[in-house]
RNA sequence: GGCGGCGUGGCCAAGGGGUAAGGCAAAGGUUUGCAAAACCUUCAUCCCCGGUUCAAAUCCGGGCGCCGCCUCCA
């Protein structure tokens, strides 16, 4: 049985529109997506960028595409190089300590491995027949340095990714040196460098790629000369993206992406990150104080082309939303207890509805902050129902059937599959260590309260629950005793 | 200087010609010893000024403010 699959719009930033989403082999999406020059640990405005493409990944394999994902890492680099040599390393074993530390982070975060991950370093044939490719059909020349330079005039479109035409950029840019390049904005496609293990013989001499071929290549190679998407951070759009275009496009003679999407920069507490002003925040850090999927809340809840702001607030939010979440999964899954295999009918509650919103919001370029908000009023039609009368049997199957849907669409995003009673569990402990208060102090709390309300001290009973608030915790008292949770909000 | 984006309730954030999704906070109610949680209810005319239109937050022009890129960057 197969289906059709579903209708997808998309913003291009080729063209400035949103256009249909036309695989050049029907049925089947390859898109790729430029990831990381591994020389230090990954920040969170990496994690931004992996989220994001992961989610629409996923979303194409949810719609109904066989997909093919590609994304590289840039394992041979200046800054690689220069890193190295501060740390007293060979370059390629640091590059191996950080494509490692990379892949974990990654997963740390629950974004899935790319089919493809391919390395600049086991790239080099590739490479380098591509750029022999350019300078046999003149796009590319040689110098006696041993480097080979891209001929940015000879393609008429030069620019037509970022808007630029080749005068304005001469005009803006200052202090180019032309060294022995032809023209100022030539852009190197090998490099001469004689670094041991970061440098390749070549035709040219020895010498490593230049920063932008590689990803021409390794697209080349897993996706063809022509595919579908292409993305990265919107601070890639010029040079990296363009020269990709550029070179590509002159080394196969056919048309390179044909959709390119850009996700928004990452700032905290709107400010942009940087090590300088002392808010660079890694991938492994920030996953200590905040659940990932918390994290990736903060992510999807704005689109993807906007500016991500990070915020303790907006992380106090989400860490609420995600426990609201669970919660009603646990209230579901309750209320699915023996279910039947399958009822007669539905009732009070149609999980349909649940796929019907998102695939609206995801459909139209990916809208994942509409997407939440249609997961948010279905949570909130899932838990009236839950509160409502109806038949039995009906209803188990219905809240089974909710939840598997619930579960479905988190997949997509990433969210919700975790085990329920240990994601509440964790979710109340997790901020513990930062209130310095522990689990056995406000169980102690909770039962010297309970002596006190049995004995209707109520006086001593609220000031134990009131010292409790100070610190953070909250107490619920409920039919089978009293559970506490951390507070979310801190202040306000 | 060039290119691009943005300005929506106290805060965050969708929408983008037909009369404002969602979340946080807040207020009232149900519940509770009192609370909390949960549930119900309430809460904006979209930076300013012009214009186009039967109709604009949405289109056009002009302001003001913010941001990104043009140099390594996800």
């Amino acid at each position: 049985m197969t289906t059709e699959p579903r209708t997808i719009y998309l913003k291009n930033t080729l063209t400035g529109e949103k256009q249909r989403l036309e695989p050049v082999e029907p049925g089947k999406v390859k898109m790729y997506a430029c990831g990381v020059t591994t020389y230090d640990y990954c920040h969170v405005g990496h994690a931004l960028q992996a989220v994001f493409f992961d989610i629409i990944r996923k979303y194409l394999r949810y719609a109904g595409y066989e997909v093919v994902y590609v994304r590289n890492h840039t394992d041979v680099d200046d800054k690689i190089i220069q890193r190295a040599k501060e740390r007293g390393m060979a370059p390629d074993v640091l590059a191996e300590e950080m494509v490692r530390a990379a892949d974990d982070d990654m997963a740390l975060l629950g974004v899935e491995p790319a089919d493809f991950e391919p390395r600049v370093s086991r790239m080099i044939p590739q490479i380098i027949a591509m750029v022999e490719t350019l300078v046999a059909n003149g796009s590319a020349y040689a110098t006696d340095d041993g480097d080979v330079y891209y001929r940015v005039r000879n393609k008429d479109d030069y620019g037509k990714l970022s808007g630029r035409k080749i005068d304005e950029l001469r005009s803006g840019t200052r202090d180019l040196v032309q060294g022995s390049k032809e023209f100022e904005l030539d852009f190197a496609l090998w490099k001469h460098d004689e670094t041991p293990s970061a440098s390749w013989p070549s035709p040219w001499g020895v010498g490593r790629p230049g920063w932008h071929i590689e990803c021409s290549a390794m697209a080349k190679e897993f996706l063809g000369e022509t595919f579908d998407i292409h993305g990265g951070g919107r601070d890639l759009v010029f040079p990296h993206h363009e020269n990709e275009i550029a070179q590509s496009e002159s080394a196969n003679g056919a048309e390179f992406a044909k959709i390119w999407i850009h996700n928004g920069l990452l700032t905290i507490e709107k400010q942009k990150m940087s090590k300088s002003l002392g808010n660079h925040l890694l991938i492994r850090d920030a996953v200590k104080k905040w659940p990932f999927e918390v994290l990736r809340l903060s992510i999807l809840s704005q689109h993807y082309s906007s500016n991500v702001d990070f915020s303790e607030t907006g992380f106090q939010t989400f860490f609420k939303r995600l426990n609201y979440y669970y919660d009603t999964l646990s209230e579901l899954d309750l209320a699915a207890e023996n279910a039947p295999a399958s009822a007669e009918s539905l009732e009070g509650c149609d999980p349909a509805d649940i796929r019907d919103g998102f695939h609206a919001a995801m459909s139209d370029d990916f809208n994942t902050a509409a997407a939440l908000a249609e997961l948010n009023m279905s949570m909130s039609k899932a838990r009236e129902f839950l509160g409502a009368k109806h038949d039995k049997a009906r209803k188990r199957f219905t809240a089974r059937e909710t939840a598997v849907a619930f579960r479905e669409v988190g997949a997509v995003l990433g969210i919700l599959q975790a085990d329920v009673a240990e994601t509440l569990t964790m979710l109340q402990e997790h901020l513990l260590p930062l209130l310095g208060v522990t689990r056995e102090e406000i169980e102690a709390a909770i039962a010297g309260r309970k002596a006190a309300r049995e004995a209707k001290n109520y006086a001593r009973s609220d000031e134990i629950r009131d010292d409790l608030v100070e610190k953070g915790i909250e107490l619920m008292d409920g039919r089978d005793g009293t559970t506490w949770r951390v507070r979310p909000q801190q202040s306000n």
